[in-house]
DNA sequence: CTGCATCCGGGCCGATACTG
DNA sequence: CAGTATCGGCCCGGATGCAG
């Protein structure tokens, strides 16, 4: 991309990310390290080609190196790319109440929303798993010492179970489908639905920054 | 700009704000209203047509209006950007230990690295009144009721006023240069640096998010 | 003078084909 | 599997024109 020439922090920082597909590939490897054909699974519309320059580039920026095992992973600056990216995801969030028509969904997708609505360390977070099935594959939410944490595969023995469209499912994690309301765009749960609202941060808790681990 | 087709939080907040350029007309419209002009001066490099494309689809998007008089400002969602956008600019922080070669410089961009330095409210923050010259017009960072604001005028009676080139500034700002190194840089000091070294939150303080005013 | 619209060359994007 | 090559088209960038 061409420089904004800018002495000005955003401009440069969007000399590096603000490209197009670039904070997608980043959301991408939030979630772990991925390999060439995983990205370009999980960034449907995305052209081979860039792809490639755009890894090459976040390679040569320090966001991304591309490890013994040709698995491509954030490095430590590139990680921190979480905080601006749920930031925008929070921002965007009156977006999602809009229908999904043609848009395409990925399940690990999912772990956005959840990181953006179970945030933060609550120590008084009760323990809780729960399996999410909407689109292609299983993800797992797990609450435990506190802190809430997604993974794209399916639980062993979740307290809950929520199995429907990808749009009801994330409009009932965000709030703005209640039980009614989700079960009507077929949803169906199995478990006690209260759980899932008792990972919520409440009002009067010690929100503790997480340092890094 | 062509939507990506996802449905996904941050592919859907790209859709909007993901366009070049659009990000940094938040930017200057985050620090108040601005004519069209005013938007042209302080976005030095962005061709007139571009900014008039961007500037319509933001309104159309609800992000920005045009007010009776022909200024542009955000809309309250569009305010809500300034946490993405400080989000990026502090992970962009280290790149602003580059030289600054080239790149344009307008002292309003100032207000970013403040923000981020001095962001959130700290009853114990010190009242202080701060002048800086760096580049075109001067700006003034007021610390008062535990808060720190930014506008770009210059001080009644500042207890510290601060001159030097731009990247010096900003460098002693972020912490990057201390006082014989911004001297050394072409920095000059009227007042006491430590007056400004006490407007950092302290780590043991209670930051309060604060609500809608 | 402000606030754009038009025009045009060049570069980036997008889709597909192809290769080690 | 992991990209590279190619090419049409659209978007960006810079200059200029022009209406209120």
């Amino acid at each position: 991309m061409k420089s904004y020439g800018q002495f000005c922090a955003l401009a440069r920082g969007l000399d590096v990310i603000g490209d197009r597909w670039t904070l997608l590939i980043v959301r991408e490897l939030l979630v772990g390290s991925r390999r060439y054909s995983e990205l370009v699974d999980g960034l449907p519309g995305i052209a081979t080609n860039l792809l490639a320059e755009r890894l090459r580039s976040l390679d040569e920026a320090g966001v991304v190196v591309r490890d013994t095992e040709g698995r491509y992973r954030l490095t430590e600056w590139g990680q921190g790319l979480s905080e601006p990216l749920y930031a925008i995801a929070r921002w965007a969030a009156p977006l999602m109440s809009a229908p999904i028509g043609d848009d395409a969904f990925r399940s690990p997708w999912l772990a956005l929303p959840v990181a953006v609505i179970f945030s933060g360390v609550d120590p008084r977070r009760p323990r809780l798993t729960v399996e999410i099935r909407a689109g292609d594959t299983p993800v797992t939410i797990e609450s435990r010492s506190g802190r809430v944490w997604v993974e794209p595969r399916s639980a062993q023995s979740p307290d809950l179970v929520l199995t429907g469209p990808p749009d009801a499912i994330v409009g009932l994690l965000m709030g703005a489908l209640d039980a009614a309301g989700a079960a009507q765009h077929g949803v169906t749960v199995e478990g006690d639905l209260q759980e899932l609202e008792n990972l919520r941060t409440q009002p009067g808790s010690v929100e503790v920054v997480p340092v890094d681990e």
